[in-house]
DNA sequence: GTCTTTCCCGACCGAAATAGTCGGGAATAT
DNA sequence: ATATTCCCGACTATTTCGGTCGGGAAAGAC
């Protein structure tokens, strides 16, 4: 029912990097936390999101992770399908669950799936730009934008 | 992430229920049969939608269970609730989930936050009656209403 | 009464998912 | 060389999920 923690973890990174400076890459380490994650957790985390295209790494000394595009292209939709596998689902509970039948059963599929849609068109929707001009309303003032 | 198999099981019951006389009672294993779902687990949920106030029973010969108001006001929210416990929740891990302060923490469980509420919004205007319509589009028209 | 039907209800249980940890290896820079 | 940093598979502990089991208690039927 809920997005799981690790995948919250993965957000919380990704908003991290997305608001620091976009040239120096940032450190488990520090991302760690920055986000209060379990380093070696994150570690597995930060791989997924690379390996899904969403991060770029250096190693060796000043290395670490930076986003791999700006994060007006980076939805939470994307995170979370990659690190939870997939998006939300209210109905589907796959194979069998289509095959009961009785008064009312295409009723109850039709009308989850309907809100399953809503969500995942709403994550697919919401960028980690949004995101950071959300968390400072007057950001964008400030510069005199 | 998902709605729980549990919930799914719970939400067919009331459906079933709905559709079915109202005032003869329905049995359990009546039930169980109409909607694929395990009798003894499905005892469990019966039991836990009567608690929440959803449902009536009557035990010996002729008992079982019934609604106990109206289709229009039962909601798949008050079901979701009582069976999974609260609804859904894409944020809020609760305790500490709070705590890590990050640029960019406020926008992203306000965001989170928002839509969590969207769907426990459209979960609490979904009622079974609704369903129950739109699994037989023209159901009224039928009754010449 | 007693017998049958039906719900009531707590305890238990195996499998899978979750939430990590561990320990080393491979680049990269100094 | 050697320190730093990411890479990566294997392992583990805990919790949740999805049930099962076995008896008890009420309400009629006889």
């Amino acid at each position: 029912m809920t997005i799981s923690r690790k995948a919250e973890y993965a957000l919380r990174a990704v908003v991290i990097l997305a608001a620091a400076a976009p040239d120096r890459p940032m450190q488990i380490h520090d991302l760690a936390e920055s986000g209060k994650i379990p380093a070696k957790f994150l570690e597995q985390i930060l791989l997924t999101l690379k390996r899904g295209g969403l991060l770029r790494s250096k190693r060796g000394v000043g290395g670490g992770y930076h986003l791999e595009k700006p994060a007006r292209q980076i939805t939470v939709g994307d995170i979370v399908a990659l690190i939870d596998g997939g998006l939300c689902h209210l109905a589907a509970h796959g194979q069998d669950s289509g095959t009961a039948e009785f008064p009312g059963a295409r009723g109850l599929r039709d009308s989850l799936t309907e809100i399953d849609e809503l969500v995942n068109e709403k994550l697919a929707s919401l960028t980690i730009e949004e995101i950071l001009n959300r968390d400072e309303p007057d950001a964008m003032l400030a510069f005199g934008i």
